[in-house]
RNA sequence: AGGGAUAUAGCUCAAUUGGUAGAGCGCCAAGCUUUGGCCUUGGAGGUUUCAGGUUCGAAUCCUGAUAUCCCUGCCA
């Protein structure tokens, strides 16, 4: 367990990291500015799961208002009603949750401030700073010019405030098809930041929004919805990435030219990456769509819900978060560290249980045949409030076929003829035999016990060199066990060749024998199956027929020895 | 007439604002251990993208290159 005995360097160390976007907000603070306020918020687009990169945006907008003494607000932003659902409102909420972030009383939609938002593109029009524009899509982009080339002025730029007030108007009465008007910004066709070559404001679409109904036929765009429901809800210093750089001027030019009295400070940060994983929401889509794997929690996917169903701790996540710091440099975390960070947290809280997933039977020769003996064992290796539990001991044992090896190579110190080794919680036993069937695969191993070493110490102290887990075969409780691997065999899976660089041993499905103590397990329960990994039991688990999933494995620094030769 | 952003260890980030670069992870060792886990200690690893310049002194300031990412949805 980690210690420390200088508390000031303990102190030190246990600050939380500073960045950029806090030196803006220390510096804002300092001047007083929004009144020392701090209000943030997370603005997800209900159509699709969240996935781990969003979780670093939630914890870095909740952790700010925390720190802070600020707000933290949770607004959907569901302003393209064809693409989003309420299933996806719970999903996201649900997963926030999970993560430990409360956003209180303080839950938006966008879709709630849809009236405001059209008093506001009627003050635009007032001042001549929007117009609706009758072009189709297809002349719009030919009238937009390229990133070399500047645009050129729509023939409808120069409509009378009446006339696009009316024509706006209409379009909110349901007068006009899809893609006949739209309402855009007057800004600058020749702008070399083509956000600013008079974007479009409103677009008509006759579809049900999931919250609104059938109330508006007209929805308005990101970059005027967004930061005008920032500018609403008070928010002080609204975070996104950093593909939303280039929208910044046209966040600030909505503002100041409806005259919010808010004006929000929009700052761009680069998002989280991970290796061996696709993020993209199309893509992740697809790959459920396609089967390619078992919904958007399945445990190999890098959504908030896969891994929480695949035993990850919320505390693992928020530590990988803010270790990974927040910076503007474009980043791809290596998967190693998020494991580092799960193993870490699973370490101080899994109990620790006996499960076998590769059986070989070991049979105790000396060892009363009806016998049956219950041990003690600690539920955890440094947490005694964890307690203790007693786990079956009888003749004829399942031990890991990893366990054995008759010939076994230098450095190898588990169980092999003639050499004694510790059953964990148990007795020395030695090694006499291997029972063989005609192919030469070994059917068991016999061993004889030392009486005198129950709970695995000896009165002399002599010294074993393993430690081996066992369960009980008459008390075994057999079940299902599905083993991870990287969805991908590359660390940088290229995005159009999803099948091509599919790991095939991403899932292993297996079955292994578990002491009894865990008979009553429920799903997200989490333990530690001793010298073999994490595991938590799956949400198919049942009373007939436990699941568990594989979290994670242990470190294996044996695997590496052996690699090496 | 293109614009915006970013470059420091394998990965992710620091460097008190001009005083010869540090941390976590990863890697390699050793110690400890009733988990080959945990824990402890040590080590390797840097032309700070490059080239000039200013300065007693540059990751930091200046000039100029280069590389990578983002932007031509009536998506967010």
């Amino acid at each position: 367990m980690k210690k420390s005995n200088d508390s000031a360097n303990e102190e030190n160390s246990k600050e939380e990291p500073i960045h950029f976007i806090k030196n803006i907000i220390e510096k804002d603070i300092a001047e007083n500015k929004n009144d020392g306020k701090v209000v943030t918020r997370f603005p997800p687009e209900p159509n699709g799961y969240l996935h781990i990169g969003h979780a670093k945006s939630i914890f870095l907008n909740f952790t700010l208002a925390e720190e802070y003494g600020g707000t933290f607000h949770l607004r959907f932003d569901d302003t393209n009603p064809e693409k989003e659902d309420t299933e996806y409102v719970e999903a996201i909420k649900r997963d926030i949750k999970w993560l430990g972030c409360d956003w209180g009383e303080n839950q938006f939609f966008a879709s709630d401030y849809f009236e405001k938002l059209y008093e506001y593109a009627v003050t635009l029009i007032k001042k001549g700073k929007a117009y609706v524009c009758s072009l189709n899509a297809e002349q719009i982009r030919e009238y937009r010019g390229s990133l070399t080339e500047p645009g050129k002025n729509s023939p409808y730029r120069d409509r009378s405030v009446e006339e696009n007030l009316e024509l706006f108007q209409k379009m909110r009465d349901g007068e006009f098809a899809e893609g006949e008007h739209i309402l855009r910004a007057k800004i600058d066709m020749a702008s070399p930041n083509l956000n600013m070559r008079d974007p479009a404001l409103y677009r008509i679409r006759k579809v049900h929004h999931h919250r609104t109904g059938d109330k508006w036929c007209i929805y308005p765009m990101y970059d005027y919805a967004h930061c005008t429901s920032d500018a609403i809800e008070g928010i002080t210093h609204s975070i996104c990435t950093l593909e939303f750089e280039n929208h910044r001027p046209l966040y600030d030019w909505c503002l100041d030219e409806i005259g919010t009295e808010c004006h929000p400070q929009q700052i761009e940060f680069a998002k989280l990456n991970l290796t061996h994983v696709i993020m993209g929401k199309r893509h992740m889509t697809r790959m459920v769509n396609d089967k390619i794997v078992d919904g958007w929690d399945d445990p190999r996917m890098p959504t908030i819900a896969a891994m929480r169903r695949r035993g990850f701790t919320a505390r693992a996540i928020r530590n990988l978060c803010e270790r990974v710091g927040v910076a503007k440099r474009e980043n791809t975390i290596e998967m190693a560290l998020l494991d580092y960070f799960v193993r870490e947290d699973l370490n101080s809280i899994a109990p620790r249980v006996m499960g076998v997933l590769k059986p070989l039977k070991l049979v105790i020769t000396n060892y009363p045949e009806d016998k049956e003996e219950l041990l003690d064992a600690p539920n955890h290796p440094t947490d005694e409030s964890y307690g203790t539990r007693q786990v079956p001991f009888s003749k004829v044992l399942y031990i890991e076929q990893d366990d054995f090896m008759e010939n076994p190579p230098k450095k190898y110190f588990r169980m092999t003829v003639g050499r004694e080794v510790r059953l964990r919680y148990g007795y020395y036993v030695t090694c006499t035999d291997v029972v063989k069937d005609d192919n030469g695969e070994i059917l068991e191993v016999h061993c004889t016990y030392d009486p005198e070493t129950k709970g695995g110490s000896s009165a002399d102290n002599r010294k074993v060199k393993a430690t081996i887990h066992w369960v009980s075969a008459k008390h075994a409780l057999e079940a299902e066990v599905r083993l991870y691997e990287h969805l991908f065999a590359v660390e940088n899976p290229s995005k159009g060749e999803i099948e091509e660089n599919l790991n095939p041993n991403s899932l292993t499905v297996t079955s292994g024998y578990l002491e009894p103590s865990v008979k009553d397990a429920k799903a997200e329960d989490k333990y530690q199956f001793e010298r073999v990994g994490y595991f938590c039991v799956d949400k198919d688990s049942s009373a007939d027929k436990l699941v568990f999933n594989r979290t994670i494995t242990l470190k294996d620094s044996w695997a590496k020895v052996k690699k090496k030769k």
